[in-house]
DNA sequence: CAATCGCTTGGTAGCGCTGTCAATATCGGT
DNA sequence: ACCGATATTGACAGCGCTACCAAGCGATTG
């Protein structure tokens, strides 16, 4: 008949509750809630799973609980650094506790996105953390009855569906027009690549500030599908100054794009920022030490990765954050590339 | 008496086989060896998953076949570009597969990478892929008792622990460095950050390259086990300045102390490459589109994840690969910043 | 002093799937 | 027509853990 499959030399959670001489149950309780046991029971379990090596079969687990300790988080790309600070973030978070972390990459594709998601939602994660606020509408429907707590990262907008950390990319973007249309830029040009969601709403807050500055002109936008590069920066601002020669400064939608415009400048002999100024978005590290220094838009990707993280324990643990909705900001990191216009 | 824990809407194996008309076990096959069913029931099987929209539970199947399909994923550093790199490539091997991705971060500790190791195997993994061929004794032991695939990527050497694929580190900075030497130059400096054991194998190559053409002086070294930065570039240029002003080329050991140091020369006035030349280490995209154009060390960063994730899979496949140990090699990127000396 | 309460502990069964082996069906060869 | 070999299918039990319920127990209360 049937053959006992037995295991010989593995330690599991019946011999941890023989050693300490209690039942499994309550070595079980041990590691799930340790402060239903007893100080004495709670000590000798401890001391028998230390002794025995013991460690938790986390598939026994899940069967059995019907939940896993998962955390699913769902990125658009795995090369943008701005991701990986965000994802150094989560980890660091979760570095310690019990839940590990499900990793995706959707590839910029919100179908592909869809189908993470219910991959990911099928084997009962024990909370989410989703990019942007971009979902197909089937996506949101799933997200919606789900019971686990989730959090969009990356930027903030109505109605989250669980919660949200971010900030608002098209207020990013007025600051920093504004900032170049305070130091006396007037002709700003737009390089913008990807052209993601969250670009799209830093370009409409482009649009919204030179409008009302009454500078807005379709010709000083120049974008492309393409993902982002920093020669891509050069062809780009190469692109723009062909269309728009009497421009005196440029936004880009992201430091590697400012980058390969300084770049372009000075391969053309072009002055930054006498000639043009230069801002780009996310302030990587090398904008300070460029030469010129690029002015650029600071964004808290570390503090939204972790905060997203904590936010998910914080509900496991049943304490609801304060705030289920948080705004990061941003700020605006003045240098040479957009010095005031002399 | 205990509870009847009753799913109710849940779709489970059991559903599916009741209406392909087949038993349990037989539809349980259909999802791991399909080839092993007639063609009729197969079929059956087929469309009956698909009518209910099956989809299997994890937990169960891993434990139940006693193993999981997950493959670990050991990295040093989740910021890093060349990390951001393999796992692009590595994600990319693995998508569509049944497999899954555990990655975590050991921050260039052994220690750390110990633990880790500890805590995937007990989960049984599929797979493993460790960065490199520094482990302690005692990871070694573990992963020597272990019997999944595994891959240790980024750098070659000799007795793997099962497969390897990478380039050799010390081969790569000789060619460096053969390659200044060949184009005039004779000062030559080093710039080393955080010192990693590849990191290491750098400096070794380059020791020995300056040694051979009697060139070597300890004072051209300048390193550091500060995390690499394009600041720290500019940082570590100025100190080797300081100790050794007549040097007349640089090699960095990455891309981001190449473009700091280019950036410092700028501030000082030093032209690049007729009083410094510079060349980095990795060919990171930026390196083709800087003023000047910076010469580099090409090293197939997607290429390394993406075959050691195929190795991984030909051999859970049972198909072991051609070549266990695989030398992908460099190629020196000669562009403006180590022109010949004129 | 009985009834009640809260805390701790244990018994039982089952989470959903697959390994093992046996049983049956199919087939070719002599 | 018979035999063994091969392909296909099924029965059974159990992987290791935890949900659910119940029971033990001392303390509290009217």
């Amino acid at each position: 008949m049937a053959r006992k499959r037995i295991t010989p030399g593995k330690i599991r959670l019946a011999e941890v509750a023989k050693l300490a001489g209690v039942s499994p149950i309550t070595a079980s309780r041990f590691f799930r809630n340790p402060e239903a046991l007893s100080v004495g029971k709670r000590a000798r379990v401890e001391s028998a799973a230390k002794e025995l090596g013991y460690v938790p079969n986390l598939a026994a687990r899940a069967l059995a609980s019907q939940r896993t300790e998962v955390i699913g988080v769902l990125i658009p790309s795995l090369t943008n650094n701005v991701f990986a600070d965000v994802l150094r973030g989560i980890y660091d978070a979760l570095d310690g506790s019990r839940y590990s972390i499900q990793l995706a990459n959707t590839r910029y594709s919100i179908l592909q996105e869809e189908r993470l998601l219910r991959l990911f939602l099928a084997q009962k994660p024990a909370g989410l953390i989703v990019t942007g606020i971009n979902q197909t509408a089937d996506s949101r429907t799933i997200m919606e009855s789900v019971d686990c707590p989730i959090v969009q990262i990356m930027e903030t907008g109505p109605a989250p569906v669980d919660m949200m950390i971010g900030f608002s990319h098209f207020d990013a973007a007025k600051a920093a027009i504004s900032h170049l249309l305070d130091r006396g830029y007037r002709q700003i040009g737009f390089l913008g690549a990807r052209m993601d969601p969250r670009v799209q709403r830093r370009l409409d807050g482009y649009r919204s500030t030179m409008s009302e500055a009454g500078l807005f002109d379709e010709r000083l936008i120049v974008t492309t599908a393409i993902p982002t590069s920093v020669t891509l920066g050069g062809t780009l601002f190469a692109d723009l100054l062909a269309k728009a020669p009497e421009i005196d400064a440029v936004f880009c939608v992201n430091d590697d794009l400012a980058l390969g415009t300084l770049f372009e400048c000075k391969r053309r002999h072009v002055a930054v920022p006498d000639q043009i100024a230069i801002v780009g978005f996310n302030d990587l590290e090398f904008m300070a030490s460029s030469v010129p220094t690029l002015s650029s838009v600071r964004t808290n990707r570390y503090e939204m990765g972790r905060n997203a993280a904590m936010m998910v324990l914080e509900t496991l643990d049943g304490r609801r954050p304060a705030e289920s909705v948080i705004d990061l900001g941003f700020s605006i990191m003045e240098r040479q590339s957009s010095a005031r216009r002399s």
